[in-house]
DNA sequence: GTCAATCCCTACCTATAAGGTATGGAATGG
DNA sequence: CCATTCCATACCTTATAGGTAGGGATTGAC
């Protein structure tokens, strides 16, 4: 399995859009430049998230996205699954089963993996990491603001 | 973070390893033809684990590679550091720390499933998993069953 | 109606790495 | 002495990560 860039990206940038919900839309650019993303890189990255019904896209000027349902109810897993694809540790891990033997005594290392990944994944809601990021910007004497 | 073929098949080797703890070295050749992993990329592997002080070579005609230690006192979490690096899930988990913000809210979430990570791979011996895979091999009665 | 901002789409690029293969050497048992 | 085995190094091929480029299509503001 892995987790790259994409996940990292598009999980700030989902914080960001967390920590501002309810404001209306919020263009990929002000993203980009607060969390020091790539522009078009993080455009792409929207693009699956808006396909994974993660956040609406308002088009035009004065447009942007915004999160399509509570912070409270989108998970990390949902962010990692709509940029990085199903959550598998390792071939033999999945749920194709490798071709090596019925049952093998590793596989089910990898798939414990996967489950305990999935577990933390599953269990923290952006409305929570929005809200831990709001108590560290206000705490922290940084220069890493959060209207 | 990434897990490659090298885990999956180190892991297999290992086991393979552990099933004949006691015997003798095991050459590489017969462990590649038992798992099915191509010989030459196994001796790359055994390579890193040798240096990981987890197996033993012995050369020369008859000889081999054996455990260096007990199945049981060798994690799954060896193998895979031993194999792909120091566990760590994205590059601002790490504990290199990003130089984004001295704390964020997503740092945690990787820093949380990098312990889930390393703690499923910590609490899993070769000694246990030879066992499933002996159960297995001997008749599909082991504690680990998919079904 | 124009214009700038913004999302949308497709294509392309480049460095790295994964996943091997190849060749030859050095030790050792029979 | 010689087949077997580990050891070391170098090389290859393909896929992917991580972007960049250049334009379209929509819309709000003036």
């Amino acid at each position: 399995m892995r987790l790259t860039a994409r996940s990292e990206y598009g999980l700030l940038a989902l914080i960001d859009l967390a920590c501002r919900y309810g404001g209306g839309p919020v263009s990929a650019r002000g993203v980009a430049e607060r969390q020091k993303i790539p522009p078009k890189f993080l455009e792409q990255l929207f693009v699956s998230m808006r396909q994974a019904g993660l956040v609406t896209a308002v088009r035009g000027a004065r447009g942007g996205f915004e999160l399509s349902r509570d912070p409270m109810a989108i998970t990390v897993l949902d962010v990692v699954e709509a940029l990085e694809g199903p959550l598998q540790p390792t071939q033999c891990g999945g749920g194709g089963g490798c071709e090596r033997s019925p049952v093998c005594a590793a596989g089910t290392v990898w798939t414990r993996a996967t489950e305990a990944l999935r577990d933390v994944f599953a269990t923290t809601s952006l409305g929570t990491l929005a809200g831990s990021q709001t108590a560290i910007d206000s705490g922290e004497r940084g220069p890493h603001r959060t209207a």
